[in-house]
RNA sequence: GCCGGUGUGGCGGAAUGGUAUACGCGGCGGUCUCAAAAACCGCUCCCUUCACUGGGUUGUGGGUUCGAGUCCCACCACCGGCACCA
């Protein structure tokens, strides 16, 4: 009889139709088995699903498939993350609504998102940009602001003044604007921002969770607590015009002096600043500046408003530091030394309170800026043999031997005991107290644009601002806006947005117009899942209680930080509120890798690497292209694409059809029979269960493929040794082993083997099988000789071979005699059924 | 620059501190065919050798250990993030 071709379209087009008209998928709220969330992170619907969403859908499916034949009521959502700056570029660019882009790029993306072949839970779908999803996003805001967690001031944007218009990062082009070319400045503005701040100490909490150590470690490390003391100096006021000796004899005695913190985890170098640094953006700057410095600060103010953060902190050698001196002091409150006052861009306003003591001698950046400008360097520690010497040192010395020119502090050690001395000391003397510092800033909120959620917050001529009732939301986006190069969201331009009337008074009052970051959307998605069509509520306590928290969060690496530390800050909020009742969204996370083109860079249209998941899949099938996609590398790895090794992954499936429908056409003519190579068979069964079960367990998908091609192999080969083999039911449950292994990866095709081997439900419905842990190991085993560590010979032996008579049979060995080369056996370390090391 | 990660044959990669190179791709040889493709079988890290054998090899340089791809230190290269792309 004829074999049967492999035709991948034929058979997942068939599936398809079946599993979507079963509502298979859908996970219920009162499916009595143990619950588990499966979860991806949302794509933003640019209107391409790309191979990179493939992959980490696949992966994510693999395990969600996995789980629900372990016996899980699995709940796979997906939903669309729709707001945000694309879709305004292409309003802009093609002249279009973003509304119509976003909804259009959806339609298209749901299609490409069924080609997958996964297991997804349709009837929970959630889009952020439509009201009935927004409404809630509001609503959690006005929650926040309720505690007191959302709150507006002055932050700075990037400010294109050609365009007049914000700028996010991305529209910065080495610190002028993509679109003109003009030099960007930050200006500040009045935005909204969330109190994440409050939540430092408990975000670096990550017990419980399963998460990998590479992403606590940049959360801490971004949260970026750390322990000193902020210690007050004085700054004297320079009179505001000019007098002959600069203001300083005539008029110090009686000057007005205002104070300044600094924050320092080194106060136990208090006694060595020789200058003191604030930041440009600093609120006294102005006033601490003498009049003859005035132009000179005014031009550096204007020169730091045009660099990036990241420029700022460069501590690259290529960077010379720079400053201005303001021509104004401030005095040591442990010394009372005069020290000049400087304005530096390497102190940024966000971090600690925008103000630096210098101590060159023990400070790397204080160091360099010390040597720029030709300020005193001074030594507060030096080392056991006296052999600093600050005119000659060419880097800063931290962490060095012990405390000199300090006063009672003299000969005390570099230690924590010793800064701990300084910090009472500086508290009895009332110069300032112990404290922790964050690097971590609250959250800007604000984005001056439409495409977004709207602010709900109304400001009222008389009640000032006034949080927008919760039964007037959803405070709706307009469908349509014109965008106007005015650096106001557009919603200013649309009268029946702005204009309203204010909750408390009824009279005329306006909107805020700024709209939220799409972070905020991204951080309850989650939630909603549970309840995604409540008309009346964010969500249902007890629905949420069912499905939360997440049990698998798979999602790229980018979102170690911002998204995943976001979320968990809502969730803590939003538990100290009482509106939900656990700790952590996501209970266990994994990050999956990127998918590179052919030539290993990464896929972009200017290179022309790109893959487009829709044509391999009608070439190859899904199936192929998700085994193949699994099998490029470790999944946390990604990796890139090689057509040849789709070809070999196809080739593959082809094969395990073949070894199913010879099968088929075998078992029509014999009667079952049990032979000799089933034995075999059996157990090549059992330890392809055990492989094919941990790797998925561990999302080991590129090792359980290579078990599951060995398994083919292997039952080819049995079959090439004993034709009769096929006729052993030992076979034929190997067959259906290789089905149900088969189905999380390639579902359609698992599928297909099943009903074939006349089953009439589905695969993805059946238990895991189980495997008998004695059957996993091998009847022989290969004991490795090594003589001083290398490779001398190797012993056939039985499993529990005693270590004397491995040592016995080692010895007897020429080979390990000649390698000995008469030296006598001084050790021999053994592993059991393993290795044998002979040390002589 | 700072924070985090990765580096193994011609290529993608495998390897609880214990036989480095599983599995797959590519290449070479063969079977089948008038021929080719497909499919199937065999070989394939490097040097030495007709062969047996011996030696070498996991980015570079050191170290710990009976034994290191794996642990530690330093360096090099590449990748992700750096707060308004999401």
């Amino acid at each position: 009889m004829a074999r049967s071709k492999y035709q991948p379209t034929e058979i997942e087009a068939r599936w398809q139709a079946r599993w979507a008209g079963q509502d298979a998928y859908a996970a219920r709220n009162d499916d009595p088995r143990p619950k588990f969330y499966n979860l991806v992170m949302f794509p933003y619907p640019s209107g391409d699903l790309h191979i990179g969403h493939w992959y980490n859908y696949t992966g994510a499916d693999i395990f969600g498939r996995f789980q629900r034949m372990n016996g899980y009521n699995v709940m796979q959502p997906i939903g669309f993350d729709a707001f945000g700056l694309p879709a305004e570029n292409a309003a802009i660019k093609r002249n279009i609504q973003p509304r119509e882009w976003t909804l259009d790029n959806i339609a298209n993306m749901r299609k490409q998102l069924g080609k997958l072949g996964a297991a997804w839970d349709w009837d929970r779908e959630v889009v952020t940009c439509l009201p009935d999803y927004y409404r809630w996003t509001q609503w959690v805001f006005l929650q926040f602001y309720k505690q007191g967690l959302a709150y507006r001031t002055k932050a700075p944007a990037n400010w294109c003044p050609t365009c007049n218009t914000t700028l996010a990062n991305e529209q910065v082009v080495s610190g002028a604007c993509e679109r003109c070319g003009t030099l960007v400045e930050r200006r500040e503005i009045d935005q909204w921002l969330l109190r994440i701040t409050r939540y430092a100490d408990e975000l670096l909490n990550f017990e419980g969770l399963d998460w990998p150590e590479k992403t606590k470690l940049m959360q801490t490390n971004w949260i970026g607590r750390s322990e000193g003391a902020e210690v007050r100096f004085k700054a004297i006021v320079p009179p505001k015009t000019q007098t002959r000796d600069g203001g300083r004899r005539s008029s110090e005695d009686h000057a007005e002096t205002i104070e300044i913190s600094v924050f320092t985890t080194r106060p136990d170098t208090i006694y060595g600043v020789t200058f003191f640094l604030l930041a440009p953006e600093h609120p006294l700057v102005e006033k601490l500046t003498a009049p003859k410095q005035r132009n000179a600060v005014r031009a550096y103010i204007e020169q730091a408003s045009h660099e990036s953060e990241i420029e700022r902190m460069s501590a690259d050698k290529a960077r010379p530091k720079t400053g201005v001196p303001l021509g104004s002091y401030a005095l040591n409150p442990v010394s009372g030394e005069r020290i000049p006052i400087w304005i530096a861009d390497y102190v940024l306003m966000g971090y600690g309170t925008g103000a630096v003591m210098g101590v060159p001698a023990h400070d790397q950046r204080d160091f360099t800026f010390a040597r720029a400008f030709g300020l005193p360097i001074r030594l507060v520690y030096q080392d056991e043999t006296g052999s600093l010497d600050a005119d000659a040192m060419s880097e800063a010395a931290p962490h060095v031997g012990h405390v000199i020119n300090s006063g009672q502090f003299n000969g005390l050690p570099d230690s924590q005991a010793t800064v701990n001395a300084f910090i009472q000391y500086i508290e009895e003397i009332g110069a300032g107290k112990a404290t922790v510092n964050y690097r971590l800033r609250d959250w800007l909120v604000s984005r001056q644009r439409y495409w977004g959620a709207p602010i709900p917050i109304i400001y009222c001529p008389e009640h000032g601002e006034v949080a927008v009732p919760e039964d007037d939301l959803p405070v709706r986006l307009p469908d349509e806006a014109e965008f106007k190069p005015t650096g106001e969201s557009p919603l200013r331009y649309d009268p029946s947005f702005l204009h309203t009337t204010c909750p408390i008074c009824g009279k005329p009052a306006t909107r805020e117009t700024d709209t939220l970051d799409t972070f905020i959307c991204s951080s309850w998605y989650f939630l909603r899942y549970a309840d995604p069509h409540d008309e009346t509520q964010a969500w249902a306590a007890d629905k949420v209680a069912k499905w939360l928290p997440v049990d698998m969060y798979i999602g790229g690496a980018e979102h170690a930080v911002m998204h995943l530390l976001y979320a968990r800050f809502f969730v803590k909020a939003l538990r100290d509120m009482g509106l939900l009742a656990f700790e952590e969204p996501f209970t266990r996370l994994y990050h999956q890798g990127t998918v590179l083109g052919p030539d290993g860079q990464k896929m972009s249209k200017s290179r022309g690497n790109v893959i487009a998941p829709d044509s391999v899949v009608s070439r190859y099938g899904a199936d192929a292209v998700r085994a193949y996609l699994m099998f490029m590398g470790p999944f946390d790895q990604g990796g890139p694409w090689n057509n040849q090794g789709i070809e070999g992954v196809s080739r593959y499936l082809n094969r395990v059809w073949a070894l199913y429908s010879d099968y088929l056409d075998e078992q029509s003519s014999g009667a079952q029979v049990e032979v000799a190579a089933g034995v075999g068979v059996k157990r090549l069964r059992h330890r392809t269960i055990a492989r094919v079960t941990e790797d998925y367990r561990n999302l080991r998908f590129n090792t359980a493929l290579a078990a599951l091609m060995e398994f083919v192999n292997g039952l080819n080969k049995a079959r090439d040794d004993d034709k009769a083999v096929t006729n052993d039911p030992r076979f034929t449950a190997a067959l259906e082993t290789l089905a149900l292994l088969l189905a999380p990866m390639a579902p359609f095709i698992g599928e297909e083997m099943w009903h074939g081997l006349a089953h009439a439900d589905s695969v993805h419905a059946q238990s895991w099988p189980g495997y008998d842990p004695a059957l996993t190991v091998d009847e022989r085993v290969t004991v490795v000789v090594q003589v001083n560590g290398k490779l001398r010979d190797k012993l056939e032996a039985a499993p529990g071979i005693s270590e004397d008579e491995a040592r016995e049979l080692a010895l007897a060995s020429a080979k390990v005699q000649a390698a000995l080369a008469g030296r006598p056996v001084r050790k021999v370390i053994y592993v059991p059924g393993k290795l044998l090391n002979v040390v002589g």
